[in-house]
DNA sequence: TAGATTGTTAATCGATTAACAATC
DNA sequence: TAGATTGTTAATCGATTAACAATC
C-alpha cells in the first residue's frame, strides 16, 4: 500500500463498489476478474492489477468474493464509516443534495444548511435545518464536521471553503462553478455539472459530422 | 481533424471554455500557452497540442485571441447552437437541473418534464410544465428534441431511455445511478454524483494516513 | 530586425494490456 | 490431480512533456 496510487486507478474504484453491489444484490457470491471485465468492459488485467495496489482479495482458480471485495472497497474509499457533513447554500442543487437518498449516501450525515436568504433560514430540509450562515463558524466550533458541500454562487465559494477549512473540515465537495482551492491536510472535489453536458454535446456533434461524411 | 481525438483531450476542452470565458469576463484580450498553463495548472506543450487537434488557433510570437479562441472551443464543442431538452423525473434532481440558471446552460432549451407522479404532473418548474410519462412518445414526434437528462429511479432508466432513443434523441445526460446504454448514432453521459463524493472519501483519508504515518 | 510564441516532431513517462508462473 | 484464476512481471501502447524550427 506505499507505492503511489494513481488517480486514475482511484477513480475506478467507485465504479468497482457500484458494480460488487449490484451483483450482491443479485445474490452473486462469486467473481472472476474476467467475468467483471465483461460486465464492466474493463480489461480483467487492469482490474487485477488496479485490486492488487491495495492488497491481494483474490484466490487463485476461485475469483473474488462479492461480498467481501465490496467491503475491502468500501474500506479503501473509507465509505464504511460516518462523516458529519455541512451543506453551503440551500438552492437548486443544494436542495437536491439534501433531500437525495441512494444507499451511496449512506453514512453521510447531513448535520446542518446555511444560507445567507432570510427566507430560507428557519425552514426545514429533509428534517435539517437551514441556519444563517453567520452561524456557521460557531457551529464548526460546536460540531465536527469532516464534509462540506459548497453549493454557493461562485463569487463566495472560496470564502466560505476557507471558513470550512479553518473549521476543520477536511473535504470539500465543490458544485460551485468555480474551482475552489483546500489546504495541506484536505481535499477538494471540484464538480462541474456542465462539463459533462459540453462533452454530451461534443460528442453528438461528433457522431453526426460521421454520419455526414 | 481527421486524426481520432482522445478521451482525455474531450474532457479537457470544457475546462478551457471555462478559462477563456473568465479571461473574457476580465478583460483579458490575449493570452500564451503559458500564461494558460500556469492559470490552469496543465502543462503548457499539452494546451497547444490539445487545441491544434483542431486548427491552429493562434499566432507565433502573440499567442491566442481569448475571445477568438474561446468562440473556436465553443464551436468544437457544440455549445455555439441551440439545443431542445427534455426532462425525465421531476424529483431532486430533475427539479435542480430544470431550476438551474448558468451561462453554461444557455441554449440547452428545456422544453418539457416527464414524471409519472400525479402530484406532479401539470404543476410548473420555472416556466416548464410538467407532464405525464405517458405523453413522451407522443411529444417527441411532435417536437424535435435532440437532448434527454435522465433524473428518473434506476429502476426504469434504460427503458426510458429506449423511448428517448426511438423518438430520436441523440443524446442523453443520465442522472440515474444506473448506466445506460445509447445507439449507434447517440451518445450518452453517465453521471455518477457519488462517484465524486467516494473519490473525496478516499482523498481525505488518504491525507490522513499520511499525516499518521 | 529581435523577441516571443506557436505548431510540431522527438523523447519520456506512465498506464494499459498481455503473458505466465504461482497456487488455490 | 487437473482446471481455473490470481498476482505479477514484461511488452505495448498512448498520453504527456520537452525541444526546437517556423514564423508572426
Amino acid at each position: 500500500m506505499n507505492e503511489k496510487i494513481s488517480e486514475a486507478v482511484v477513480r475506478r474504484l467507485p465504479k468497482y463498489y457500484r458494480y460488487l453491489s449490484d451483483l450482491e444484490t443479485l445474490g452473486v457470491e462469486r467473481i472472476s476478474s474476467s467475468a467483471m471485465s465483461k460486465g464492466m468492459s474493463l480489461n480483467a488485467s487492469q482490474i487485477r492489477r488496479d485490486l492488487n495496489c491495495f492488497g491481494g482479495f483474490g484466490q487463485q482458480g476461485y475469483g473474488y468474493s462479492v461480498k467481501n471485495l465490496k467491503l475491502e472497497i468500501m474500506n479503501i474509499l473509507g465509505i464504511n464509516q460516518c462523516y458529519n457533513v455541512v451543506i453551503i447554500g440551500s438552492g437548486n442543487i443544494g436542495q437536491a443534495l439534501a433531500n437525495y437518498k441512494d444507499f451511496s449516501f449512506e453514512g453521510y450525515n447531513i448535520r446542518a444548511i446555511f444560507d445567507i436568504d432570510s427566507n430560507r433560514i428557519g425552514k426545514n430540509m429533509n428534517g435539517i435545518k437551514v441556519r444563517n450562515m453567520s452561524e456557521l463558524e460557531e457551529f464548526l466550533k460546536e460540531e465536527h464536521i469532516s464534509i462540506g458541500i459548497l453549493a454557493t454562487p461562485k463569487e463566495v465559494a472560496q470564502e466560505v471553503a476557507d471558513i470550512l477549512l479553518n473549521g476543520g473540515v477536511r473535504g470539500i465537495w465543490n458544485f460551485a462553478p468555480q474551482d475552489v482551492k483546500g489546504s495541506k491536510n484536505s481535499y477538494v472535489e471540484n464538480v462541474h455539472l456542465s462539463d459533462g453536458l459540453h462533452v454530451l454535446s461534443y460528442y453528438m456533434k461528433a457522431k453526426n459530422d460521421h454520419v455526414e461524411e
